[in-house]
DNA sequence: TAACGGATGTTAAATTACGTTAAACCCTCT
DNA sequence: AGAGGGTTTAACGTAATTTAACATCCGTTA
């Protein structure tokens, strides 16, 4: 899938660049400019999911900026970088068609939470949930969102503390999973009762996995378990 | 054309009434609701175009009211109002999908200016709204409104129930929606009686998807229901 | 190293939750 | 009052999870 395009325009250029790298890192298209003027100018040349500009910058500051870009685009979302927090700045921006602002200093979490909820809106089907993928754990094909462990031929349909159990495991796979880690993600609490429901479910994925040979869930005494994958 | 419909939830009735009167003013209609049970209720009852709320009230918190919100639909905006400034409590609001906050004390009119950025942005994607967009699952066409579940030249209509609860299996699909809350949304309450019926109508809804391979609703012991649509 | 106590392995019974069908109950309309 | 569709209640079957029981293992200590 094609990855979001973001313009950055900021004149600082630590702050540029770590934004820039930190908006990569999450996996956007990230083009950086250094005031209004070169944002413009890449505006124009290629198409931009979202814009995120400074105000106050040389040449063209960002409200200026902004409204030319309104004329050639009524859609594209902007938000403003600021440190000015007066109420006129910022009013001033909506008018031009801003959708957000963030005043500076801002935490990048909060930038990137504001993104996420402009895209939400726009193109709200992107998000591919982390739920559906697959793993693969040794012969098997186990996808927890389906609750289904599939090896060849042959599909097992897993119950849901089954399923939740296992994805645990195969998440940590060849390291251990805490005892009471595990019962607190799948049961809420540890108690006596809870951790010898847990063993029966053991029992049970081992069961499960049986057919292959390089897969072993072992107990570490005390601590909790680790579900081996040996390389063939 | 119609008015955009507005969900203000605040508990403290001086700012709750000023804020409606003023937005009445400009034109908005405006439902006032005073806590967060109140305002989750009333947005079952009826479409809004936009949810105003305060954080901290009594019952229930406006982030609690719209993490339940978000469970129903995706796409409404939500700005909050808050007094804490605390950087946390804003993030934790745009995690559940806020789309914007306000800080106490707040002018009216940059208030106004942020939900006509909000609506600038969405009301393109508003025309066709979303109580008249038809999901799409797996094979089969469903329209909520007209309550009807089309498979090629098929159309099943569905009663009132089976078209609530399939709306919300659709919603939330590959993701658990819990008993409770179904009950709550489409029954108003819960008891044992209510949570028998819903089995009754998943019962109903799997014969009407059974014709699609890769979908079914599977249930999540203890929890609830999930709808999961397979990769084909 | 033998022995002890706590932790784990495994199976089966008990409990609770869910699946399904059909009958009973309500409405509304006639 | 009767018919009909929608919804709830009842009844019985099945599945998921927890609890119980007993065997075995592990690390520690005498």
């Amino acid at each position: 899938m094609q990855n979001f395009r973001l313009l950055v325009v900021e004149d600082d250029p630590n702050l540029g660049t770590i934004l820039a790298e930190y908006l990569r890192a999450k996996d956007y298209d990230v083009k950086l400019c250094q005031d209004g003027e070169e944002g413009f100018n890449a505006f124009t040349k290629k198409e931009y999911d979202l814009v995120i500009s400074d105000v106050m910058m040389p040449k063209k500051d960002g409200f200026t900026m902004a409204s030319e870009i309104r004329k050639l685009n009524k859609k594209t979302p902007i938000i403003f970088l600021t440190a000015k927090s007066m109420k006129e700045d910022t009013i001033e921006g909506f008018k031009l068609g801003a959708d957000d602002y963030v005043t500076k200093p801002f935490s990048m979490e909060e930038l990137l939470l504001r993104i996420n909820a402009i895209f939400r809106r726009t193109k709200s089907e992107m998000i591919d949930n982390e739920n559906t993928k697959d793993f693969t754990i040794g012969i098997f094909s186990f996808n927890p969102n389906e609750r289904t462990l599939i090896n060849g031929d042959i599909t097992e349909k897993l119950t849901s503390k089954e399923s939740q159990l296992l994805k645990l495991l195969a998440q940590n796979r060849n390291d251990v999973l805490e005892r009471e880690f595990a019962l607190k993600a799948i049961w809420g609490d540890d108690s006596y009762f809870n951790s010898r429901s847990m063993d029966v479910y053991i029992t049970k994925l081992r069961k499960y996995l049986r057919p292959d040979e390089n897969l072993e869930i072992i107990n570490v005494h005390g601590k909790g378990f680790k579900l081996i994958v040996k390389k063939s």
